[in-house]
DNA sequence: ATAGGGTTAG
């Protein structure tokens, strides 16, 4: 990684990133020099491009300041469009700037590296992200808690929470920011203790700044944790709550079955003047779905358009789709995922599938098999279930075929469960492997 | 002037 921008270097890093952003037609200079009525510096440019989304501007601007005044790029410049690469993920350009960084030696500025990790992680590079930070010579709280969130942000909560560990016995103290990410690391591995320990810390610590975010996020842990006690009294005792706090509680009883109380505290959210969104929507869809509340559900689809003038997305129609399946309703559920406003995606099509697992149709399931065959044709699972719907129809022969797929596959399939709470030691390499074990100690509640 | 914040179907 390192060792491909040196090479850049040698071989002139500005030719590439010329190259790079040659296929944006040039801007006039005036254009980029005056913004609104009076003259601003490239920087503030870049700024004022960066707040309003204005990428493919931002990255004119600084092909003309390649181009035509080098001069006029410092950090500043470098920090503000390597944020614009973060904002959007742009998979090249980023790895351009920070050969530009390491030319204009610029790469031991704390601001920067802190951005580049950020980056790295905003297009999936976990490598550089954590080679950036190894480099670093001196860490703070903002830059280790990059890295954490790079960790959550790419599905490795495992190693998230082994970082935050390390971020202590390295005596940095985590901040509210910190403790947030590392939350929602909790909630994806189902870490009660973990979260239970982050909540004592917090009770005990008297300069944290404790604001609504972090304590979203505690709830958020305490649902997805299953805990739905806690999360109830921590829920009552915020006094000032926002949207997701309210959308947060409603989808944590949706998700344990408890639809009364989800819609119930829907209703109590309307009494308010905090308007839901559409992720309250999903919540309330996914309680009257856990409890085939067919009806309801309906009413509640509808009213999310006509009374609030929300947009469904895919995950709503997926909420339909299931409610109707629970229900049994699959000609319904087919019908509704044909006349669908977005294209259907694999998983909204496994949903009917499963469905047809448990209530028969076969004639339905090798539709929807088909169907799912042109989307993801590999997916185990969908072997699985048409090979116990043919079995659970006498049909031998079309079970033993679909076997035999499943036989054939390379990579089986697996699954993962939580291995205690007791190990400190973690498995080798990946802990966030599908093997591996719970990495952290037990954390001793006072 | 400058870096960090998961409420989202199955």
């Amino acid at each position: 990684m390192f060792f491909s921008i040196m090479g850049f270097l040698k071989s002139s890093s500005l030719i590439k990133i010329q190259n790079i952003l040659a296929k944006f037609p040039l801007t006039k200079p005036s254009q980029i020099h005056s913004h609104g009525r009076t003259k601003l510096r490239p920087n503030e440019v870049l700024k004022e491009y960066l707040k309003t989304n204005a990428t493919a501007k931002a990255l004119f601007l600084f092909r003309d300041l390649i181009r035509k005044s080098i001069s006029s790029i410092d950090s500043f410049s470098l920090l503000y469009i390597t944020k614009v690469c973060t904002r959007k993920s742009l998979p090249h350009e980023g790895r351009q700037f920070h050969t530009l960084v390491v030319k204009f030696g610029y790469e031991p500025i704390i601001f920067i590296q802190t951005s580049l990790v950020s980056y790295y992680s905003s297009v999936a590079n976990l490598a550089d992200a954590r080679q950036v930070f190894d480099e670093m010579l001196t860490k703070n709280v903002v830059c280790w808690t990059v890295l954490i969130s790079a960790y959550v942000d790419n599905q490795k909560p495992n190693s998230a929470l082994k970082l935050f560990r390390e971020m202590q016995m390295d005596n940095l103290e985590p901040d509210q920011i910190t403790l947030t990410v590392t939350l929602s690391a909790c909630a994806d591995l189902g870490a009660l203790d973990m979260g239970k320990w982050i909540h004592n810390y917090i009770r005990r610590s008297k300069k944290l700044d404790k604001d609504l975010s972090l304590y979203n996020a505690l709830l958020n842990m305490y649902t997805k944790c299953g805990d739905i006690e806690t999360a109830k009294i921590l829920f009552v005792s915020i006094e000032k709550k926002d949207v997701k706090t309210w959308t947060s509680m409603i989808t944590g009883y949706a998700i344990h079955g408890q639809a009364t109380e989800a819609l119930s505290l829907f209703r109590a959210m309307t009494q308010t003047k905090i308007i839901p969104n559409d992720v309250t929507f999903i919540g309330v869809l996914m309680a009257c779905s856990h409890v085939a509340m067919v009806d309801d559900g309906k009413r509640y689809f509808k009213k999310m358009t006509e009374d609030y003038g929300l947009k469904p997305r895919i995950s709503h129609f997926g909420c339909m789709v299931d409610l109707l399946c629970r229900a049994g309703l699959l000609q319904e559920a087919k019908d509704f995922i044909l006349q669908m406003p977005v294209k259907p995606n694999a998983v909204l099509w496994r949903t009917l599938l499963g469905a047809c697992g448990n209530s028969g149709g076969v004639d339905l399931a090798e539709d929807v098999r088909g169907r799912l065959f042109e989307l993801e044709e590999n997916w185990a699972g969908d072997d699985v279930i048409m090979g116990n719907i043919y079995g659970s129809s006498g049909i031998w022969d079309k079970k033993e075929i679909t076997r035999n797929r499943i036989n054939e596959r390379r990579v089986p399939g697996c699954s993962w469960i939580e291995v205690g709470s007791e190990i400190n030691e973690f498995v080798a390499g990946d802990c966030d492997h599908p093997f591996a074990c719970k990495i952290y100690e037990k954390p001793k509640i006072e």
